[in-house]
DNA sequence: GACTCTATCTCGGTA
DNA sequence: TACCGAGGTAGAGTC
């Protein structure tokens, strides 16, 4: 990893234009080849970047960085106060352990979370136009297509109702229902939600980990 | 901006948990306090960070990042290689030109780029399901509900049908028409916006500019 | 390769 | 402050 510490003005043509005036900045250059310009502030996204595969083309006072997409990032070096190179190795990587995916899992464990007398049918419900988080049934015995988020926005209303209107054109499955679970649902999500007739139930995550069986807790 | 490149392992806890084994790395701390640690590779995005506010204890071997929304970051030093601090001051910051929002204004300015005879009437129209980014009224006196994206895609239509559902439910406002404005409007997207009945248009950004007045002519 | 969905999204605007 | 939408979204997984 090299980097480079500038005055140093910047120059973005491509997706959309963008210019940096002159001030004192960090220009990381990865052993990939991919550029970051940062600034002392502003938390971890660089002002400018090109990602690899790029080509760098080092002049006299200035950087031109360039894709195959035509994007181009001109560097314009004022002054150069510090110039270092660092050998780093590939980097083993990072393991993680999310949120999304065991929310389903927890829910498909424990229905009656979402409401009291709700059974599971199948996780992943396969549907011509993607499979349905859950599809259960309720006390009454009728369907319910429940999509699962962690948080509940617009979109994942769009979502649910594509699967109620594909499950509702198989006529074996009778009236189906709409449930839009999340850890929090968002208000202009819970409006057309509550608009299409779904309802919304927001659920907590700790509180799931403590329903479910010992396999499901993970730490 | 301070630059430790360091041979080190990292966990972090908060919004998910997270591990990195040990590797040499660059750690970056900011002016504002936040941290980033970064691999010789893989973008911009660094592997583990903490952003701005949160407090950061040194102690003989390890770092402590802490931040007022319990999320923590521990970073196990086993061998630094390199240490420097770079003074860098405010930075002037990023001026850009070709997003969504100067299209708007563009387009508010000149609906008559939209169809002839269009007559703006609100910019950013609210709705209970989000604001509406122009609303006008056409040639005959109909309420025309305008979506702008620079991209038009499926989800632009979505948003469409929503707003137009959603106007249509004020009884004073009459009959409410659609139409879809991009810089392209991808071939999916058109189908499904004319089988819902709304116009496609395609605008071109440097023409609008032309037309615009000199005080939205940014470069 | 194109498409879809997630994200410790980040970032800016606004009520 | 919280909420909402755009992003040069990036990145991972799937078809």
């Amino acid at each position: 990893m090299r980097l480079v510490i500038a005055r140093c003005s910047v120059d973005y043509t491509g997706r959309l234009a963008a210019h940096l005036p002159e001030a004192t900045r960090l220009i990381m250059v990865k052993a990939d080849g991919c550029v970051a310009i940062h600034a002392d502030g502003g938390a971890y996204k660089p002002l400018n970047w090109m990602n690899a595969p790029n080509r760098l083309v080092e002049q006299e006072g200035s950087w031109e960085v360039t894709n195959p997409k035509g994007e181009r990032l001109l560097i314009t070096l004022h002054e150069v106060l510090s110039d270092s190179s660092h050998p780093m190795g590939i980097d083993p990587g990072l393991t993680k352990d999310g949120v999304e995916a065991h929310l389903q899992e927890l829910l498909a464990s424990s229905p009656e979370a979402i409401e009291d007398g709700l059974v599971l049918v199948r996780r992943e419900y396969p549907t011509a136009i993607g499979p349905v988080d859950l599809v259960c049934r309720d006390a009454d015995g009728t369907v319910v297509a429940v999509e699962v988020k962690r948080r509940g926005e617009i979109d994942g209303v769009e979502q649910l109702t594509r699967y109620v209107e594909r499950l509702s054109l198989d006529s074996s499955l009778g009236l189906v229902r709409g449930v839009f679970v999340a850890q929090r649902v968002k208000p202009q999500a819970r409006v057309l939600a509550e608009a299409r007739g779904y309802r919304c139930v927001e659920v907590d995550y700790d509180t799931l980990r403590g329903m479910a069986p010992d396999d499901l807790r993970l730490f």
